[in-house]
DNA sequence: GTCTATACATCGATAGAC
DNA sequence: GTCTATCGATGTATAGAC
């Protein structure tokens, strides 16, 4: 084929970008160097520069492609026909994944890179999971940005305390069904109101 | 007196701290460096070490000091005798500082040095806040783990939020006290019903 | 496309004069 | 207690041979 070159270059760059997040891993996102990166690919590091143009290249790569991960991660799970239903278990499901992947959470919801700023092509993937969860957030009867802000909080609060404080178990995670709940309750019967 | 040879070098290492904060709200806890602080303190980097065994050594003291900082501004406000009100004031404090403090209370509650581990005496102040905390709940009735757990996450989240999302602003900030009356109202239903 | 070699900067930490 | 000088490690990035 006459794009196989580009084909094998894609590759390459997937495989390096998966091996930086096992580094990630170990040492933190900012644990990652290009000496460590391109020895754990089997290269020096000036070859690394062939595939990116600086660090932050590589930074942006990496949070286009945990964006990715996590939106393949969402589709592959079938949801509730009942609005609610869906809603808890696609929160659910993300914080779960949040929590397995935590240097993966960091780098896409927490910024831990100073100076380090998503491309305009990357961020527009980020936009694209906020942009689901409103939608979901939307067919549960959920209209008020307020209503909405508080569900984004509680879901990333709950996120981040399983991360923090229970790395690895459920003492926190088992605790959003019910906080989704009472919110979507709450919003609900405030909308009767009105 | 005779103390005024320590008194002096404890204030002296207290101004450095301070001026290691102001640092650090430029350019993150870890860009922090000795010799940006040294200049910033007026001497030079070795000095510092006349102050603090190690740079470890003065997170340490960042991290004691940003505890003793959130403890007196909560210690300054008059809580409400109700107790509901009283913890909903607490947290809304508790929040709004750490929305205006963001590097400290990144280093109180995010850990954000790799290997860097709070020593005992340190960790014990961070360890009275969270203790100030449980003791409100359970004046409101709050007395599950479950449900005292909910509440750390939901004032997190808030906080979080609100820092990332909307600086100096107020639009996370202010559902803090709909979302712990919530779960407060649900926790007390629940535990009639038992 | 990969390499060696190196430039250049930053940082934490130590030695030793004053 | 503060300084100069320096070590040693680490890091990104570039130049140029192959």
């Amino acid at each position: 084929m006459a794009d196989s070159v580009a084909k094998r270059r894609e590759e390459k760059i997937a495989g390096i970008v998966a091996c930086a997040w096992t580094l990630a891993q170990e040492d933190g996102i900012a644990g990652v160097s290009l000496h460590g990166l391109a020895r754990a690919v089997g290269m020096r590091q000036p070859s690394l520069y062939v595939y990116f143009d600086s660090k932050h290249a590589l930074y942006d790569a990496m949070f286009a492609d945990g964006n990715r991960q996590l939106l393949e991660h969402l589709d592959a799970v079938t949801f509730s026909p009942e609005p609610r239903e869906a809603l808890k278990q696609w929160l659910h499901t993300f914080a779960a994944f949040g929590s397995e992947n935590t240097e993966l959470y960091q780098l896409l919801f927490h910024r831990p890179i100073p100076g380090f700023t998503p491309s305009p092509e990357s961020y527009a993937l980020a936009e694209k999971v906020l942009g689901d969860a409103y939608t979901l957030m939307r067919a549960a009867g959920l209209t008020e940005q307020g209503d909405m802000d508080c569900i984004v909080a509680i879901t990333a609060g709950v996120t981040d305390a399983q991360i923090s404080n229970d790395p690895g178990g459920d003492r926190w995670l088992r605790h959003l069904n019910r906080l989704v709940d009472l919110l979507a309750d709450d919003a609900i019967a405030r909308g009767r109101t009105q």
